[in-house]
DNA sequence: AGTATAACCTGTCTGC
DNA sequence: TGCAGACAGGTTATAC
């Protein structure tokens, strides 16, 4: 479930709660679904005994970043995890239902608690990370100096459906359905429209919304609808501030029409029909 | 090329 | 109360 925001808002609290400490255990609860690139045995071998020297993150992945030890200045041998939570994965300071992975940290303890166990790590050496897949295939970061009106134009060649493309983490990064959602409806563009039919105009304004939206979200702690928790457990806020999403047959804060709602890809689309149009 | 659908897996909610 | 069906913040493979 976690969009750009959430996972965001999770790293500033890894990195607050565990940056600098060393790896002390690891265990992995659920193997089949959870490592895509190695097994629990090579993922203690890598990591157990290494310090936390970072944790970044790329669209919706989480990258943590290990160092050998702080004599040693190469760079060789130094591993990162790379993780995707998908629907339904958290991180989270005390243990929950479905712990499919623990790291246990000097003093503090981290638990990925993932019920649908569609998420997904990755194990690298830290200078390849962002040279392979998963992370090497992902398009523009928002709210970076990548995202410029440019390159944000440039994705704009298709005839697909803009918010179809806004979900397509080769172009853009970060967004899933509720900031898309959210994004098209504050700059007053329908869902269907085809990308290449936006103006100069539009694809300014979705091009500032989606920043706008992003940031936003980020500082009201993400969105929580469901079972999104900061590490520390603390809900999100960006669920007060919907305009769209999830409002479907409720009056338009802006000109009272009704939200509607629509099938695309198979995800919902929430837009005003009077503010948004075709 | 672009879209729809199902699949992955589990939980939750709605309606009968 | 029980049960079937729909739906969910994501991504991917396959089919029209």
């Amino acid at each position: 479930m976690p969009e750009l925001p959430e996972v965001e808002t999770i790293r500033r609290g890894l990195e607050q709660e565990l940056l600098g400490r060393t790896l002390l255990d690891l265990h992995v609860k659920e193997r089949v679904h959870l490592l895509k690139n190695c097994s629990p045995a090579q993922l203690r071998r890598a990591l157990i005994g290494r310090r936390l020297k970072a944790v970044g993150r790329r669209g919706k992945f989480l990258i943590f970043d290990f160092e050998r030890s702080e004599k040693q200045h190469s760079s060789l041998g130094q591993h990162s995890i790379v993780l995707h939570l998908r629907m339904s994965g958290r991180l989270l300071l005390v243990p929950a239902q479905h712990t499919r992975l623990i790291l246990k940290f000097s003093d503090k303890t981290l638990y990925f608690d993932d019920a649908r166990r569609f998420g997904m790590l990755y194990l690298f050496e830290s200078a390849l990370r962002e040279s392979l897949p998963p992370l090497s295939e992902l398009g523009i970061e928002p709210l970076t100096p990548a995202y410029t009106f440019g390159g944000f134009r440039a994705l704009l060649q298709s005839k697909q459906e803009i918010k179809r493309l806004l979900l397509d983490q080769r172009k853009l990064c970060g967004l899933g359905n509720i900031y898309a959602n959210e994004a098209l409806f504050a700059a007053g563009i329908h869902p269907q429209r085809p990308a290449c039919s936006l103006s100069s105009r539009e694809a300014r304004r979705l091009f500032e919304a989606i920043a706008a939206v992003l940031t936003r979200a980020i500082e009201a702690g993400g969105t929580s609808i469901d079972s999104y928790r900061t590490p520390q457990g603390e809900l999100g806020r960006f669920q007060e501030e919907f305009s769209v999403y999830e409002r479907a047959g409720k009056p338009c804060y802006r000109c009272g029409e009704l939200i509607e709602s629509i099938s695309q890809g198979g995800r919902s689309s929430y837009f005003c029909p009077c503010c948004q149009t075709q």
